[in-house]
DNA sequence: CACCCGATTATCT
DNA sequence: GATAATCGGGTGT
C-alpha cells in the first residue's frame, strides 16, 4: 500500500506502557513508529521515526535531567508518554518523548530524524527550499518542519491530538544500529543513539 | 570531505 | 556571564 493512501485516522496511538519502560529500550523501540502533527487548521503531516537518543535522567552526566528537577526539565520527571520540547541554541526546539521504568525518577528520548511520511508539502511550508529527505533529518530540523514549539511542552503523545506518536512499521533487528549519542562531551561510553540502518533522513 | 565558525536566546551559575 | 542534546555556510585539502 502506497503511503500517499494511509489515513491518519487509522493509525493507533502507542500506550502509555509503552514509555513506562527504560529509557534506553524504549529508545530503541520508537524506531519505525509514526510521529504524527496535526495542525490547528485541521492540515497534518507525519514521518517515521529513524534516529533516537536515551537520556536516562539522573544517572545520566549528558542529560539535562542529571541536576534535578526544575522548571524546563520538568516534563521529564513525570509521567511517561509526554513530550519534553527544549530550545536550544538560541534558534531551534528539540522534542523529546518522556519515557523511564519504574525505578527511573527522570528519562527521555530524543527524537533525532524522521522520514517523511504525509503532509511533505505541508513541512515545506514550514522548511522552504529543502528536499523531502532533508527536511527531517536532525533534530532541530524535524521541529521545524512539524512547527514543533513551546507551546506544545507536555502534550501526551498517546492520544489523538496536536502531536501524538502511532504504531506504524517493525524494523528488523539487523537494520538497527547503535552508537555513542551525537552532540555531547559526557558520557561518550554509552551507545544510546539508535538509527535505521542506511536510511537517508538518519542525521549523519 | 574535513574541519571551523557564527547565529541567537532561555536557562542556570 | 557562560553555556548549549544544532544547523548551514565557508574555507582548505
Amino acid at each position: 500500500m502506497p503511503n500517499n493512501a494511509i489515513k491518519v485516522t487509522q493509525l493507533k496511538p502507542l500506550s502509555r506502557n509503552f514509555f513506562a519502560r527504560p529509557t534506553v529500550t524504549v529508545a530503541h523501540d520508537l524506531l519505525g513508529k509514526l510521529v504524527v502533527r496535526i495542525f490547528d487548521d485541521g492540515s497534518y503531516a507525519a514521518g517515521m521515526i529513524v534516529e533516537t537518543e536515551a537520556y536516562t535522567g539522573l544517572e545520566d552526566p549528558a542529560s539535562h535531567a542529571y541536576r534535578g528537577n526544575t522548571a524546563r526539565v520538568r516534563a521529564m520527571f513525570e509521567e511517561p508518554g509526554h513530550a519534553y520540547i527544549y530550545f536550544i541554541y538560541g534558534m531551534y526546539y528539540c522534542l523529546n518523548a518522556v519515557a523511564k521504568g519504574e525505578e527511573q525518577k527522570a528519562g527521555g528520548v530524543l527524537i533525532r530524524a524522521l522520514e517523511p511520511v504525509m503532509g511533505i508539502e505541508r513541512m515545506q511550508q514550514e522548511s522552504s527550499g529543502h528536499t523531502p529527505h532533508k527536511l527531517t533529518n536532525g533534530p532541530g530540523k524535524l521541529t521545524r518542519a512539524l512547527h514543533i514549539n513551546r507551546t506544545l511542552y507536555g502534550t501526551d503523545l498517546t492520544r489523538k491530538g496536536p502531536l501524538y506518536i502511532c504504531e506504524f512499521e517493525t524494523i528488523s533487528e539487523k537494520n538497527i544500529m547503535a552508537g555513542p549519542r551525537v552532540g555531547i562531551s559526557k558520557a561518550i561510553e554509552h551507545h544510546w543513539r539508535f538509527y535505521i540502518k542506511d536510511n537517508p533522513c538518519v542525521s549523519r
